[in-house]
DNA sequence: CTCAGTTTGGACTATCCCCTCCAATCGTGG
DNA sequence: CCACGATTGGAGGGGATAGTCCAAACTGAG
């Protein structure tokens, strides 16, 4: 006997929320009625609220669900080796070269965006995906062997989500280049103690 | 003979865009409806299009631009004196304390969160906002004779929006509490030298 | 094969929302 | 007071959108 989704429905799923989330990302989330997310999809009407019975707001928190663990998984490569200077600047330069390249369409910025405020189960998951990375942060910060790791750690975080923001909404990367040089700085060889 | 505006509808117009600025920080952009801008404003839609021909798109405008001045006269008690350190926590005191009253109800929010990426008018007017910002906070690091007062200021600016938009997203004050106080560090007394 | 449960197509409704338009009123310079 | 432009009220069009519903097609376990 067939209980819940088969794999075909897990499939077709799959395709909605990734349309979903690659309209939103481009177009922002209001701009994106369900007929567009239908249509990039290619499922009907019934196949939505089939899949998402609570109709537009179950699918945004799935959209959100999907892009909080793109970032994530974006992020995995570095997150382990965050070790030595070097392995920090290289990961400064990745973190430079995904953003520059996705430039205002990033699954980030919506998230912070838009998608944070929009309801309390996709402020959940961005609530969640800030502390998993936060905390990635800081175990590195913290083999880094520097004074007050969390904050630090908490810090580079912070100054990501501005930069990224400040790049959806003006176009510049600066800002997300020079906050991140003079959030590290800590982190540098002899930079380790912040005063007071 | 009247040319363009007279005083009673230049009141009128003011009318439209305070409620329409106030209903937006409510509710979002994408929530509020010029029907709830006509009824809060207690207008009629005639009124609306005369004062914004363009429709939503030029009170979208006029909303940006009166929400900018709004976040920029918050600031204006403090930053023309940015010369010491106490008067940099005393700001930084100020900062903190507005923003966690307002919440996620605050202009600044909207601009960066939604605002910026709605229309190249709405994006100049949010860079407009930025650099004046920067450059206010950067004559006080000048001031203040630290290294590098350029991109310490710049990085002051990108904290405060990382930690606004993470406040809005999650409800949480300490990104931009941590924040703040890490990206303040280089006008600390003895702190003067970032590395590298 | 059988058949219960899953998946799918698509018509249909009800609502909301942006915007147009015309006529009435106001208020002000001359 | 007159005339003209600014201001206002509100009805109505055209179109998009979220969500409902039912019946057909498919799938896979027994």
């Amino acid at each position: 006997m067939n209980r819940g989704m088969t794999a075909k429905g897990a499939a077709t799923r799959g395709r909605i929320v990734e349309a979903a989330a690659q309209l939103i990302r481009e177009h922002g989330a209001a701009d994106t009625s369900l007929d567009d997310v239908r249509a990039a999809s290619a499922t009907s009407k019934s196949q939505l609220f089939h899949y998402f019975p609570e109709g537009r707001a179950d699918l945004l928190v799935a959209v959100a669900e999907h892009e909080a663990a793109q970032v994530i998984s974006a992020q995995m490569p570095w997150l382990d080796d965050l070790t030595t200077w070097e392995s920090w600047q290289s990961w400064r330069g990745a973190v430079l070269r995904h953003y520059v390249e996705l430039g205002d369409r990033c699954p980030l910025g919506v998230l912070t965006a838009e998608l944070g405020k929009s309801s309390p189960q996709t402020r959940t998951v961005v609530s969640r995906l800030y502390d998993t990375w936060e905390a990635a942060l800081a175990r590195g910060a913290q083999a880094k062997g520097i004074d007050r790791p969390f904050e630090v750690a908490r810090h580079i975080l912070v100054t990501i989500q501005g930069g990224v923001v400040m790049l959806r909404a003006t176009g510049r990367v600066a800002y997300l280049e020079t906050g991140l040089d003079a959030a590290l700085t800590p982190l540098a060889p002899g930079g380790s103690s912040p005063r007071l």
